[in-house]
DNA sequence: GAGTGGTCTAGACCACTGT
DNA sequence: CAGTGGTCTAGACCACTCC
């Protein structure tokens, strides 16, 4: 036989899955006791159902007001498309490349909107770093970090952490400062001053629990959500790995897109 | 100040993380009796520090063994080149084609090693299959179930839901045979015989918390582990989408790649 | 202040695993 | 069989939100 907290979980996700009268989309829940009550069982094994429900992101709960339904999130597009965009904006004049950035048009968020945190760093490259760069562990790599989320409270975005070879941006000082983000343009533009030109570039991946900091930065409220990281790696025209970064995303509002081109048959 | 159960779970993790003598990858943990004793908290409590280890992804529970320290799972890469290479071997002879399918080049198993289950289904296109494929609602699909796992245990692979207009396959009726799965050469040969080309195919790709069957299809054990859902579009010659498919992945042992090649500037 | 969810306790019994 | 984690109870107090 099923646990109870297991069948009062069935019986509620039935509800809200049927968008029963005050089960529907954003609606709130009768009180733990009420619902203990309903199911018969006691309050704490009447949370545990609950906690199922929360755990699969049917359910958020919220200290001191109540538990509700959730609605649906909106999912942000990330394509690939992205990156032969940004390098054809290299070319272009400076006031046609302020007007917006790569995240912004993924988000459809105007600049304005978007809150910019930027921290710059030299670090020695760690194991896994000289690996991705294939250069020697300890190999000195300029560290930035970026926090972008809308200034209307609750939408943050990603949290990106970018490496390049230090020695190779040093040439242009400007690349270091941090005050000088957002750098209209993107980073395509930043390694184009130092005679850089990325030629291809690798997307990996995988998802995972989010940290603690993580749910926090990215306004995970829900538990069970996970986050994607996206390791993107940017290869120049020589062959070299010119920057890597990993992006954190929020897993219940990204949806990534890739398009595969195939070859034509030739037929005789 | 922070709860007991998160002081313990911090403690915990950090001794995990850390790797110390005894909380190594594939170690037993003390019982909860015994860490409870050692944290000085009541049982529950010291049951909610190893609840969100779990979630993390750290800790596994065994009814009736014990908690153990997870050990890292090999992720299986999934790459868009699979795309290219199953077209090339289309036109490929059948003896060729018979050696190995894109799900075993992807994953590094053998075909012998692959159990293969397949259920056929003449069904109406809903409303999200009418959109995918822009047909009216109601025009008659065939739906492909496929779970592919490996018949060593608990290594899962994938379950996919596969959609095809049903008038475009029915014109070879052996591609309405299930009992003929595997089929040497996978679906772009299969929509071949119908004279179909596959000219490009997008991928969607999302996560989310997995359902409980998907749970226990996809043997994911430890709480908090999300399922990748990718959704594969293919496109023929003449724009036209040919098929749909949904493919539900364990997040815990699947990376995607892909990579996008640019174009090179014209330097005058 | 009333009502909500968050934390915590001290038990109890069961289901499962290994020996 | 002994020991483990899984379920369940009946309370208690706290932190938070809203009126």
């Amino acid at each position: 036989m099923a646990a109870k907290y297991e069948r009062a979980a069935d019986d509620l996700r039935a509800k809200i899955l049927a968008g029963i009268e005050g089960f529907e989309p954003g609606a709130r829940l009768p009180s733990e006791t009420q619902l203990a009550d309903a199911y018969n069982i006691s309050v704490p094994t009447m949370r545990e159902a609950i906690r199922v429900l929360r755990l699969e992101g049917l359910i958020i709960a919220k200290q001191g007001v109540g538990s509700f339904v959730r609605s649906e999130r909106r999912r942000i597009r990330r394509s690939a498309d992205r990156y032969q965009w940004e390098k054809d904006r290299v070319r272009e004049p400076e006031d046609v490349r302020k007007t917006t950035g790569a995240t912004e048009k993924d988000t459809g968020f105007e600049l304005p909107e978007l809150e910019f945190h930027a921290v710059f760093e030299e670090v020695p490259a760690d194991a896994q770093i000289a690996k991705d760069f294939g250069v020697a562990e300890g190999t000195p790599m300029l560290r930035r970090l970026y926090r972008t989320q809308s200034r209307n409270e609750d939408a943050p975005v990603s949290l990106v952490t970018s490496y390049l070879v230090y020695d190779v941006v040093a040439q242009n000082p400007d690349l270091l400062d941090a005050s000088r983000e957002p750098w209209p343009g993107g980073t395509q533009h930043q390694l184009s001053t130092v005679g850089v030109e990325v030629d291809s570039i690798e997307d990996v991946i995988t998802t995972r629990p989010p940290t603690q900091q993580e749910s926090d930065q990215l306004g995970i409220n829900p538990v069970g959500v996970a986050v994607f990281v996206l390791r993107k790696t940017s290869v120049d025209t020589t062959g070299r790995v010119v920057e890597v970064s990993y992006v954190v995303l929020p897993g219940d509002r990204t949806e990534f897109v890739y398009q595969t081109k195939l070859k034509r048959w030739e037929w005789e």
